[in-house]
DNA sequence: CGAGCCGATCAATCATAGTT
DNA sequence: CAACTATGATTGATCGGCTC
């Protein structure tokens, strides 16, 4: 049994973990679109762009996030609300931003 | 890209922020391996089937040679292997996939990291 | 209509990195 | 340092769509 172990201890040993930088961008993403967390091509293209891995990283990435999610909703909740609160306050920057150039308001 | 609602709402009124959606509750059907009823034995179907290092060789050796099956070199394969023909049919299309995402990505980057000398 | 293929994904597991 | 957990990768098999 041992032996058939010995078939594989190629690749997937010796992996390091994303940069904490890395995690932020996919978190973000996967956060920003859980209702829906299936990146297209092109966004995979883009998250492993700014995430300086790869296209099969990021996929690998989202299929782990995903069923480790569902696994147990539970344990990532706090995970959630973080990402949650923090895409807020951009789209919050974003809108003041948007205010600020546009002084279209409306009381 | 940027969307945001989604038409359907497929969430449960319950916590504002993480609602469950479909997505989370997708289930695959259990692998059809092996019929109980079949050889009647504790063959429980639905598990993953742990291929042999003699299988995978042999199986490798052969997507060397073909990177495609025709009908009877599989039914072949798969009685010298004691294999379904669907698995040896899968095992061949899960290999065609995996030799072009390494021709994809791996052009190159796999000498070495930085660090030498 | 059905079989094989592709592309994406699932789901379980492996082996290791990181934490306690 | 051992025990436990978090995480990236691998892979047999499933799902939906397309071709023939």
């Amino acid at each position: 049994v041992m032996i058939l172990r010995s078939r594989f201890l190629d690749a997937r040993r010796k992996r390091r973990n994303f940069s904490k930088q890395a995690t932020e961008i996919l978190n973000e993403y996967f956060y920003s679109h859980l209702s829906n967390p299936y990146p297209s091509e092109e966004a995979k293209e883009e998250l492993a762009k700014k995430c300086s891995i790869t296209v099969s990283q990021v996929s690998n990435w989202f299929g782990n996030k995903r069923i480790r999610y569902k696994k147990n909703i539970g344990k990532f909740q706090e995970e959630a609300n973080l990402y949650a609160a923090k895409t807020a306050v951009t789209a919050a920057h974003a809108v003041a931003a948007a205010v600020q150039n546009n002084q279209t308001n409306s009381p | 890209l940027s969307d945001g609602k989604e038409p359907p709402g497929p969430a449960e009124p319950s916590t504002p922020t993480a609602r469950t959606f479909d997505w989370m509750k997708v289930k695959r059907n259990p692998p059809k391996t092996a019929k109980a009823s079949e050889v009647g034995l504790g063959a429980p179907g639905g598990l993953r089937t742990n291929f042999t290092t003699r299988q995978l060789t042999e199986l490798e050796k052969e997507f060397h040679f073909n990177k495609y099956l025709s009908r009877a070199r599989r039914v072949e394969i798969a009685a010298t292997l004691e294999l379904h023909e669907t698995q040896v049919k899968i095992w061949f299309q899960n290999r065609r996939m995996k030799q072009k995402k390494r021709e994809r990505e791996g052009g190159r980057a796999p000498p070495v990291p930085p660090g030498g000398s």
